[in-house]
Formats: C-alpha cells, structure tokens, sequence
DNA sequence: CTCCTATGCCAACAGATGTTGGCCAACTGT
DNA sequence: ACAGTTGGCCAACATCTGTTGGCATAGGAG
C-alpha cells in the first residue's frame, strides 16, 4: 500500500482509452447525452469497468474535464503583442484537444463543470494577467473580459458552429480578435 | 373550422402558465435535465398537458425558445456609436428575459437549439450588419465576430457566471465591450 | 335541460440510464 | 505449481423519462 504510484499497473492503457473516449463523448454529445454506456462501446469495454475505475459518472467526467489553459510566461512578450500571442495561443491548445469543448458542452447541465471553468478561468487568466503589473483592482475584470471573448469564440466555433466563425482561419481570428484582447488587457 | 384563430380558446391561460414554466426550467436547467414532469409542476398542471398542447419535447422547446434579437435600425444611429448602442441594446433585450439562457444552454444537447442559434445570428445580425453599406464580403465575418463576443458575454454572464463578468454594471460592459463590437463593425 | 366538446387528471407503459454484485479468466509473486 | 490478486464481463435492479389512452368534469350551444 506504501506505492500506489509506483507500479504501473495493467489496466492503465484500458483506463487512458476510457478517458480518451469520455473526452470525445463528452466533447460531441454534452454530459447528460454521454451515457456511460456509450463511452463504453466506443472504448470496446463494458460500462461496469468505467464504474470500477471512476467510481460513478461524475468521477468520470472529473477525470476526463482535467485542463489546463498551458498560458506562457506573459512578462516575456512583447506589450504591445499580448493580445496576438493570447489569441493565437488559445487557437493552438484548443484544436485537437477535445477537453475544452467537453467541459464548455457540460457547464450547461453539469453544475461542477461551469465551477471548472469558473476556477480556470478566474485562477489561471487573472494569475497570468496579474504577471505584469496593471492596476490590480482592474486585473480580475480584465481577465473576466478576456475569458468573455475567448470562451464566445470557443463556443460559436466549436459548439454552435456559425458558420462565418467556423470558416475563418487562425490567422484572420488572430488578426481580428488579437486587437480585443490587447484592448482587454491594457486598455 | 373556418375560424381558427379568431375564438381565443379557455386553454390559452394554461398553454401560456406552460410557456412561461418551460422557458424557466430550460433556461436554469438545460434541455435534457428540465423534464416535462418538473415543468408541469411548475405550472401546476398535469405532465400529460404539456404533451397534449406542444405534441412532444421538441415542440414544447421548439415554442418556448421563440427569440427575436429586436434590432434597432442601425442605419438611424450615429456610426461612431453604434457599438456602444448595440451592446446595452443585447443587455437590454437579454436581462429580464430567460429565453437566450434557455438557448444557449439547450444548444449544448439539443442541435435544434444550436441550429436556431445560427439561423438569429447568421440572418438577423447579418442584415442588420449589412444595413450600413461595408463590403458586402466581409459583413458575414463582421456578423460572426460580434456573434462571438456578445454569446461570450451571455456564456460568461449568464450560464458561466463569472464572478468578474457577473458583477459588472451594464455602464461597464457597454464602456468595455462596445469599442469591440464597434472594432468588428468598421475596423 | 341536454348534448357535445374542451379541459384536466390518473395510471400505466416502454425504453433508457446509472449503478451493483457475482462470476470467470488471466496474470504474478513465491 | 499454487494461491491470491487483478482485469473483465454478464445480468439484474431501481429509477427516471417521454409518451399514451382512458376517464371524469365543466362550459357553452341548441
């Protein structure tokens, strides 16, 4: 009992596959669609192992909503760049990770998924906005409106899907959006 | 059967109690976890109603996610304002109103939800963008642009409730937000 | 008053869902 | 080789969901 993190066990490839489709799941189906034995089926398993290695539905989707925004060292870029490297960086963790979306899919049903993101957005952004010295009464409304625009892009171009947001490129979402973000930040 | 509009019918106070009921659960609940049952109490009525006067769950939501943005006629404000106008126009139109909670919250598990959400920002946003004469190739990216910023706002705001975002006064949010939506508009 | 229709409720069904317990096979340390 | 542990599956349960049909009652037309 002493190692519990030492020995790999056997079942950690069937666990990581579980995850894997959960995340998938969750991200195109929402929390309440997702049913365990869906995720199951797709991870060719039977939905009684996703009880035995998560407990219940909501340890699962704990497990799977883990995320991290990866924000950079933001004291090393140029001022006037924030915004620009903000936007593009947010592009580059979001596509092909599945997390976001899942977690944006489930705060509309799942009360702990909305705290999550509450809890990234407001720990994390407003740590990274405070990393370079603006009023620090303003940092947690910039960081609010930041998170305002960011999330609004991430749900009408991976939930809702409206066309003209899906169809740019990240070029031109940087070369619109990067300007809000600088305004946000350090206006 | 000639006049079937014109008796108002004894059932209209029901049918509208139901409305009402629906649009509160959808908006506080999501789609899937506002059960017809819970709506019905709501209501003080019979789960059997609901089916009898809206056919099925879809038609109830179908009726109750009626939304119309309201634009004013854009072509009658001053150019230089017109984001500052059209952000506490979204603010008006969105508090005291559960309708666009109810969407957007349903368009996480329902794609009739999500669907509708493109077609009020795609046709409405989009001609009132196009009413003031930019180029005609850009106005759907314009469109998607404030799409994204406002449904942000809304997310953030409403669903999310990010502390920052949640306790800014609309004075606030227009002296912030409206440069953005005045930026997508005619930068 | 008498029908007929509209309005409402009750009870039930069929399907799906999260969750549980028991059983078998495969692996592993000794 | 053996015993114990781990990984996996099957079947079942209790509950909840949308939905349906039948039955009572109230209101208005004749």
């Amino acid at each position: 009992m002493t190692e519990s993190a030492t020995r790999p066990r056997r079942s950690d490839a069937t666990r990581a596959t579980i995850l894997r489709a959960a995340r998938a799941r969750f991200a195109a189906d929402g929390y309440d669609r997702a049913t365990i034995r869906a995720i199951a089926a797709d991870a060719r398993i039977d939905p009684s192992m996703v009880m035995r290695y998560y407990g219940s539905k909501e340890g699962l989707f704990a497990a799977a909503a883990e995320f991290d925004l990866r924000l950079p060292d933001l004291t090393e870029v140029a001022p006037d760049r924030l915004g620009e490297v903000l936007v593009r960086h947010f592009l580059d963790r979001w596509e092909g990770d599945d997390t976001l979306a899942a977690l944006l899919r489930a705060a509309s049903a799942n009360p702990g998924a909305a705290e999550r993101i509450r809890r990234i957005f407001t720990d994390q952004l407003t740590a990274a906005v405070a990393t370079f010295g603006t009023d620090p009464v303003t940092t947690a409304r910039r960081a609010g409106l930041v998170a305002s625009q960011m999330l609004g892009l991430a749900l009408t171009r991976y939930i809702v899907r409206l066309p003209p947001v899906v169809e740019m490129g990240p070029a031109e979402v940087v070369a619109w959006v990067g300007p809000t973000i600088q305004h946000y930040l350090r206006g």
